[in-house]
RNA sequence: GGCGCUAUCGUCUAGGGGUUAGGACGGAAGAUUCUCAAUCUUCAAACCCGGGUUCGAUUCCCGGUAGCGCUACCA
């Protein structure tokens, strides 16, 4: 029997089943888990659990690699579960023949439950009903042949009230509501003499997991501490199924210990399931691993997070393709559900591997506060993606982690922001050249929150020509369009023979200003409007030197030529 | 239904038998400023409920409630 690696290197692995694109509840685990490596100088391992011949797809497991790769963390070593079948079989086999394992000749199940509603029963033989219900909506089933009626009302969603009411049909309908079930009548009781004869003529069976009933199971989380459960609250869960291939339950125990996992870092969700995991590891011959539970991310209505129902916020490609930075992803997902224990927030990488251990990691389940998209919101997003408007939209994110890729931006050194920008920028102005961008990146740097706000912050640096906009904008606070043409047709005036850099340009505006009697602000708001095409810009200076002599004064004329036709109505 | 896990501001969290229960985001107000940002200051905002233990519980224990998870030949 071989002892858990304690002393030597510890050995972590993410093991996604490629079942769709990576969600940011994975990128967590996988975060935490190359964390928890490079903090113990051990190895971080990248597994693919993808014995689900159904449901695997290539889509999923590119998804999962760009997903990975955007967030820029790495692996040192790589595996594909469905290449260690024979390493899953013998082990299974193994069990059973120390009679710790059973064959099952019951015919399986015919999929109970999947997403699209029941297929156990005829749809033809239920009549669903819904009905409206304090908080929720309420399903009632009836059960046409039987005459039986459930209703669910207490569940939160209305899909899950549906689960629910159809789980309860079931029950009823199943030998008059059965209690837990634990194993299959007749199955483990059967002589390994007639097991083998029924194998050998071709019936099929799986293989099932003899619990002991009497024993309890323990093990200790890092997380959740002491867990324990008694053999009799387990049922036989199968090793292999009828057509020869590995449970999860069964591939992920013996790939983690062939692996030499040290330690399993994984959602929540599995928590009981590793109950079972215990028992096989056992049974196996092998010392489990140490167990550290995450806590799940959930949705703001406290669900967990899915794409149909919660939409694109939850993939890890929608923050990349927002412009989130990865350093400020990661950062932001750390902070859900551990904590440093001091009041650090804002985070580089390496803080957060100084900084992580288990202990910190808490307990009870965290919200990503983004705020839906509701799913008939197609709509939205085709006018949205029409009109230019990015989607999804900034308030869809969690604000923190807006407000934190924001302060991960500020962070960044001009060049380096520079260099991430353009690409943004081109796709939409190919012109735009590494020397203009440079030029530009410091005076939108404090003003984006998202890399492609730079679309909108720095447009008119880019843009041949300005979008229309109202001639009222030109004119100032507490001026008129007089104001405004006088202010417009000065700096046509001398600009000219000003050099465009930020102290000339200051010294002569402002002289203008005071030659002409109004406000600083006045005098330039006229002038932003004219070369920005808005009000809200960075520092009026900064921007004519970037913009130069040439555009300033073209954009300067195209302004004055719109306030006179205003004046002269 | 059975089993398990969890519960501090709207959200993420710190704390822990005696605290004005701390920080961050978001919100509000103000300062600064050529606008917008950034920055700074200030404010509002929380210990799920009920018992027990205790001189004293938000903190420990029990119960309740709620939420979540597992209960598949899914992972």
């Amino acid at each position: 029997m071989s002892q858990p690696s304690n002393s030597a290197i510890p050995r972590v692995r993410f093991a996604p089943s490629p079942t769709g694109f990576l969600h940011v509840g994975s990128a967590r685990t996988f975060i935490f888990n190359w964390l928890y490596s490079r903090r113990n100088h051990g190895t971080m391992i990248l597994r693919l659990d993808d014995t689900d011949v159904e449901r695997n797809t290539d889509a999923s497991v590119q998804s999962i690699f760009e997903g990975l790769k955007w967030l820029g963390l790495g692996w040192d070593e790589e595996y594909k579960q469905s290449e260690r079948l024979e390493l899953h079989r013998k082990i299974a086999w193994s069990i059973f023949n120390k009679g710790l394992a059973y064959r099952d000749f019951t015919p399986a199940h015919t999929s109970d439950s999947e997403k699209s509603g029941p297929t156990k029963f005829d749809p033809k033989d239920l009549r669903v009903d819904t009905f409206i219900s304090p908080g929720s909506v309420a399903v009632r089933i009836t059960h046409l042949p039987s005459g039986t009626v459930v209703v669910s009302k207490d569940e939160k969603s209305e899909s899950k009230n549906r689960e629910q009411a159809l789980l309860m049909l079931r029950e009823q309908l199943n030998e008059g509501g059965r209690g837990t079930w634990l194993f299959n009548p007749g199955m483990p009781e059967l002589s390994r003499e007639e097991s083998d004869r029924r194998a050998a003529a071709g019936e099929p069976f799986a293989l099932r997991f003899r619990v002991p009933r009497s024993t309890v199971v323990r093990f200790t989380d890092a997380v959740y501490g002491e867990q324990m459960k008694a053999g009799a609250d387990i049922e036989d869960f199968a090793l292999l199924r009828s057509d020869g291939m590995p449970t999860y339950h069964l591939a992920s125990c013996a790939d983690d210990a062939d692996l030499r996992i040290s330690h399993i870092i994984r959602g929540q969700d599995h928590l009981t399931n590793t109950f079972k995991h215990v028992l096989i590891f056992g049974a196996a011959g092998y010392a489990p691993p140490q167990f550290a539970h995450l806590p799940l991310l959930v949705a703001p209505d406290g669900t967990k997070l899915s794409k149909r129902r919660h939409g694109p916020v939850v993939s890890v490609t929608t923050y990349r393709d927002a412009g989130f930075l990865p350093q400020a992803f990661i950062n932001f997902l750390c902070l859900l559900g551990w904590s440093p224990k001091d009041d650090r927030t804002k985070m580089s990488q390496e803080e957060l591997i100084n900084a992580f251990s288990l202990e910190g990691i808490n307990r009870a389940n965290a919200v990503v506060n983004f705020k839906e998209i509701a799913p008939g919101d197609g709509f939205r997003e085709k006018v949205a993606v029409a009109a230019g408007i990015p989607w999804p939209p900034e308030e869809t994110f969690d604000p923190k982690a807006v407000w934190l890729n924001a302060e991960h931006i500020r962070g960044l050194a001009i060049e380096g922001l520079s260099e991430r920008l353009l690409p943004i920028v081109r796709e939409q102005f190919p012109n735009a050249t590494p020397e203009k961008m440079l030029r530009v990146t410091p005076l939108i740097r404090e003003r984006i929150k998202l890399l492609r706000d730079v679309l909108t912050a720095a447009d008119f640096f880019f843009l041949d020509q300005l979008p229309p906009y109202a001639p009222a904008e030109l004119i100032p606070q507490k001026g008129d369009a007089a104001m405004a043409l006088k202010v417009l047709q000065k700096a046509q005036e001398l600009l000219p023979n000003v050099e465009f850099k930020h102290d000339p340009l200051d010294y002569a505006l402002r002289a203008a200003a005071q030659e002409l009697g109004v406000k600083a602000g006045q005098m330039f708001q006229p002038i932003r409007v004219a070369v920005c095409g808005r009000k809200n810009a960075p520092p009026l200076f900064e921007t004519l030197e970037v913009l130069g002599k040439e555009t300033t004064l073209r954009r300067l004329g195209l302004a004055v030529e719109k306030m006179g036709q205003v004046a002269s109505r």
